[in-house]
Parts: C-alpha cells; structure tokens; sequence
RNA sequence: CGGGGUGUAGCGCAGUCUGGUAGCGCAUCUGCUUUGGGAGCAGAGGGUCGCAGGUUCGAAUCCUGCCGCCCCGACCA
C-alpha cells in the first residue's frame, strides 16, 4: 500500500477521552472511531489488525475440528424465552421492535441459537461430537462502556458451541478449545495464562478464563510464575486423542492460577514466595462446560446408540477479537506507539522515502516495495511528501515491525537502513540485501 | 444505576464569572525556503458556539428543559 493512496487518518494529539494506552493510541493511529459511547468504526489499518487475529483464530479453530457457521446478529426473543433467559437477561440485552411489533434482539450470545440449529438437524449419537462456531458481532449494553474497544457494547466474538452425548465426550471437546486456545494466544504473540473461572449467568461447573498478562489490565490476577515458560501446544498436536490432549490441560492448569474473584489464599501461599505472581490481566478468552442448561429446555436431544434420547451435553468457548486487539498494545507498547507481534502487524514492513522526488530514492523505493509485493509481504510505503521525522514518527506510532529507511546520505554509500521497532537495532545494507534480508525475516507471516 | 465533570473548527483548548456578533495552537490549502527523528516565513479556507425554548435592543456568555460524551463506584467477552 502506498501511503499517498491509502486512507489513515493519523492524530497528533490524544482525544481527550480516552483514558487507557489502547484506546490512546488506537485513536492517534487511526485504527478506530468512536460513533457512539462503546460503538466503533474500525478504519482501515485496524480492521487490518482485526482481520488477522480473525484469521489465525480460525485457523486454530477450524485445526481442533470446530467447524465455522455464520449466525446473524438479530435474533427473535421467541427463541430466548425458549431457554427462560429473554426475562433473565436484563437491561444488557438491546431489545428491539421490528414493523410488525414483534420483539427482537440484538444478541448478546447465541447460545439458544445455536441449539435451535442443532436440534433442527442432528437426531443421532453418530452426528457427534460436533463444535460449531462463527466470527460475528454482539452488543451488550454495559452501564459504562469504557476504554475503547476493550469495553465496548458492541464487540467481535468468536464463539463456539460444542455438542457431545455425554459429559465424558463433552470434556474432551472442551479439551479441545483449551489447547486450540493456548495455540491461538502463542500465534498472537502474547502469553494467555488459563485462570479458573467464575461461570456466572451462563452456568455450568466447568470454565476457565484466559488473561493476558497486562500492567494496565482490568483484573487482578495471581498465579504461578512457572506458567510464563510453558511451552504452547506444537500444530501437530492430535485432537482426537483425548488422553494426549487432557495431559497438556492437566499440564497446564497443574500451578495456582486464578483471579482475584476465584482467589484462595491458601492456595496462593502454597506456592513458593519467590514463584508468586500478582500481577494484572486482561480476559481475552472464556471457555466453559455447561452440561444440559440449554439442550434439555429447548430439547435438543440425539438417540443413543442404547436408542434412547438424550440431551446432549454443551459448552461454549468465546474469544474476544476486537478486545484481543487492544489487550495486544497494552501487552506492547512504548512511548512512540504500538509493538506489534509480527504476525498482527497492520503492515508487516514500512518503507520510508525520505526524499520524495529525489531520482534515486525514489527508484530504490519503488523497487524495494515491489520486491516485498511479490514476496507476499504487506508492505507499507511511504511515498508523501513529508519530511523524514514525520515518517519515522508514523511508522513507530503504527507499530510497523520492520522499516526501510530510504535517503540519499545513505544511497550515496549504497546503503539503506533497516530498523527493527521492537529492538530499536539499526543496520546499513545494499538496498537488494535489505529486500533479501526483509524477505527471510517476514517469511513466517508472508501470505 | 448513584456521584462528579464536560459540550466552542478535524484534534487540543481559551473566551462564559462581568452579555456587544468568536479566538489560539496543531491539522488542511497556496507560495517561497527547507529536507535523516513530527521544519520556517507569508497568506488562505473552515465554526447553526450540543439542541429547543425563554430573558434582552443584543446571548457562546444569563434562565428553563432536553440530549450527547467522559471520569469514579457497583456489574461484564
């Protein structure tokens, strides 16, 4: 992309009202815009970011056997009443009225939904398991939508439901999610430490919460420092071996890990002093087993194979996209902008003409641009006519992993320079050895 | 939902107390000079002062009502 062509409305100054890092610097990057309190337009270079979390939890999702659905995002209340939660719900369900006066919602979950699909379909045992899932936008209407997109009413949610015979077999799809989460938090870039959880208003005794490790984040949380050296799952891992998989759960949820509302102090001082972490989190992930809660009142039931039928046996696995995205740059950040993981990385690699104009930078660009294109790689391209410091100071703000810094004090030697953002480390190379170098580097997340 | 605050140009703000027809910085546009860490000078464009009533010769400013947004608490992917 060319920067001249592209539409990346940049802010110099923070807006007032954000408060937290995240919501600061997606704001000044121009990855959002507020529309209404906790309702957002996501803009060019944040629907980027989105759009590749999206893809590796689908990735991770469709890997562990789930299987992807599109489900809309305006239900029936008929449905909710189906499960007794359309009284239950309370104000943090929008409802709505069409034309005919019939009452509507915009959901909040879609767990009723999601049976309501099973059960008009699926009649055997032999039709499982089964995890269905979706990418799809909610609206919650929080009391106080706050800090962006980290607490907004309207949210992107991957949710998945899972279907088994039985709790047996339901614990080996729930299985499933953990692992295909680990894999999912390592990919992003991020350590996501799974917490024993509260099951709250969807019920069930079986959950666990997933929180990114954040000084800036929103619960308080303690665990084992053991945890940040956990390997994540390999992407061979057999999800039909139910053994293989609870060992890594078991591995897993074997040190004291909770937040502050599942916090037991005994087991907290069980754990060597110089191992205790209290730290603060972000939730970015939410699994649980639920048993019969929605499959036996809305009679979503499957012969056996005894031929009797039975409820089937429920959970449901979400993680927040649009929230993933902010708990990313609060997990990393520094005082010129965004650190990006490579693999979420709007643009992968930043090129910086810093002489517009000039015959032989502009040539260097142009073709180091075009090598990166061909390579698969997303490459930004600073092309306007701007001077240098306003080029640097973009490419940090927006967190591109990797930039080419392109002038003629540099071509004069035959030289570019090739920046890291994380690191900070600076090289002179031949404009072909930066391209060759760059294209190594950015291999793993090239298309 | 309780408490506090705020609304003036795309963003950040002043002006409101004490009414006189709107201003500053950044951004934008034009020109010249600049060009390796958010340039300088000169000029220009852009605002129903959140909305609706009221008071007044005259309202951003005073009064009434409404709305939006933010923060603190209680609640949540």
């Amino acid at each position: 992309m060319r920067s001249s062509r592209y539409f990346m409305p940049i802010l110099r100054e923070t807006p007032k009202e954000a408060e937290i890092v995240s919501h600061r610097l997606m704001l000044r990057a121009g990855m959002i815009r507020q529309e209404s309190a906790g309702i957002y337009a996501w803009l060019p270079l944040g629907l980027r970011v989105l759009e590749k979390v999206n893809a590796i939890v689908r990735e991770e999702q469709n890997r562990s056997g789930a299987i992807e659905i599109k489900m809309p995002t305006v239900q029936s209340a008929d449905l909710w009443r189906e499960s007794g939660r359309y009284d239950d719900y309370g104000k943090e369900m929008l409802r709505i009225k069409d034309r005919h006066e019939r009452e509507m919602l915009y959901g909040p979950t879609n767990e009723e939904m999601v049976t309501e699909i099973f059960r008009a379909s699926v009649r055997s045992y032999k039709d499982l398991p089964l995890n269905l899932y979706h990418i799809q936008w909610k609206f919650r209407d929080e009391v106080r939508p706050r800090f962006g997109v980290m607490r907004s009413r309207e949210f992107l949610m991957k949710d998945a439901y899972s279907f088994d015979l039985d709790a047996a077999g339901a614990r080996h799809s729930y299985n499933r999610m953990f692992v295909a989460y680990l894999r999912t938090f390592a990919r992003l870039g991020v350590t996501a430490i799974p917490m024993v959880a509260d099951t709250g208003p969807i019920g069930g005794d079986l959950s666990h919460e997933f929180i990114i490790l954040a000084s800036t984040g929103e619960s308080e949380v303690f665990c084992h420092r053991d945890y940040l050296g956990f390997a994540p799952p390999p992407s061979d891992i057999d999800f039909d071996d139910a053994a293989g998989l609870q060992a890594v759960v078991d591995h897993w949820t074997s040190r004291f890990a909770a937040t502050s509302e599942k916090f037991d102090a005994a087991g907290f001082e069980a754990v060597p002093e110089e191992s205790r972490l209290s730290a603060r989190g972000i939730e970015v992930g939410h699994i649980f087993y639920f048993g019969t809660k929605y499959s036996e009142p809305m009679k979503a039931v499957v012969s056996g194979p005894d031929g009797a039928t039975v409820p089937v046996h429920m959970g449901s696995y979400g993680i927040g996209p649009s929230r993933v995205v902010a708990a990313l740059i609060e997990a990393g950040h520094d005082d010129n902008g965004i650190l990006w993981p490579d693999a979420v990385a709007p643009f992968t690699v930043g090129i910086a003409n810093l002489k517009v104009g000039n015959p032989d930078t502009d040539a260097a660009c142009e073709a180091l641009y075009r090598g990166l294109l061909a390579a698969g790689v997303d490459a930004l391209y600073d092309d306007r006519d701007e001077r240098p410091g306003a080029k640097f100071a973009t490419l940090d703000l927006i967190g591109v992993p990797y930039q080419v810094l392109v002038g003629p004090k540099g071509l004069a030697e035959g030289k570019v320079e090739l920046k890291h953002r994380r690191s900070g480390e600076k090289e002179l190379l031949a404009p072909d050895e930066a391209l060759s170098k760059l294209k190594s580097l950015t291999a793993a997340v090239a298309r």
